[in-house]
DNA sequence: AATATTATGTTATATTATTACATAAAAAAA
DNA sequence: TTTTTTTATGTAATAATATAACATAATATT
């Protein structure tokens, strides 16, 4: 979704400090094709930085969940790219069985459900995941 | 959701065999107010069964996980009783941030929704797990 | 009764993630 | 600009979660 130089500039405005572990783990993350778990995460970091343990691996994934750059695909204890702008409270994934693609997708009724609910005064929304399971349109 | 003598009965029924760690661990995870984690039914499966093991508690997990009496909450790695009976291919929690409940929802437009993609082609969903987070009644 | 299947016991180990503390780098304050 | 504070990293250790592999036991099938 986001080029790096946008990255870079976000960044920037927002003062967050860009350091070489971060910026090198958010490549990883985003040049992988399926979601991609810390462990491998790590190892390709070592192509980047001298023997990098976990929590370097970890801090910046961390990171980067944190500013919304990235999610965690619960189901797969692994991550993957946000595609859809850094800024949204749910996120909802359609994971291929078959192949492992998992597509963010764009339910975008799913907020207005969980609006009504509230209404409901039952529970207060204040971020969700919804993972689906399923067959992509190239393997089904 | 279910007592313990439905469950025997269901088991009878579907000749699904019913052993003293399956039951012990079923119950354990029925009577939890919460849901509970693995190594937590397991210290707990050691008041009912002589010094068990991992496998023990997580092969009766999966057990009552494939016959759909339990569900696994992904974000918490932990495990709580269906509420809803035993046979859907979705389910929504909701999960209070505050004091960790986790009510079992029936947002029932969530398999219509899904419905609709399917008819877009676009991917054939099987199953899903939403996990809301947010602030219950109790505790807003 | 013999055989095949399913479940358990047990040891070991794999996978995923965090704690704790020392050091370094950057930002803020003086 | 120096000092202080804050934030980030390096590193070792370990915690938390989950599975593999294989022997034995229990049950179901022939």
């Amino acid at each position: 979704m986001f080029k790096e130089e946008q990255i870079i500039k976000i960044c920037k405005q927002n003062k967050w400090r860009l350091t070489e572990p971060r910026l090198e783990v958010l490549r990883i993350i985003s040049l992988s094709k399926n979601p991609i778990k810390a462990y491998d995460i790590l190892k390709k970091l070592a192509n980047k930085i001298k023997n990098p343990k976990p929590p370097t691996a970890y801090r910046a994934i961390q990171f980067w969940q944190k500013h919304k750059f990235i999610h965690r695909i619960e189901s797969l204890n692994a991550y993957q790219a946000c595609s859809h702008g850094h800024s949204h409270a749910g996120a909802q994934f359609l994971i291929c069985d078959d192949c492992g693609k998992v597509i963010e997708s764009n339910l975008h009724e799913i907020p207005e459900i969980l609006k009504k609910s509230t209404e409901n005064k039952t529970f207060k929304p204040l971020r969700w995941n919804l993972e689906i399971n399923g067959l992509c349109n190239q393997c089904s």
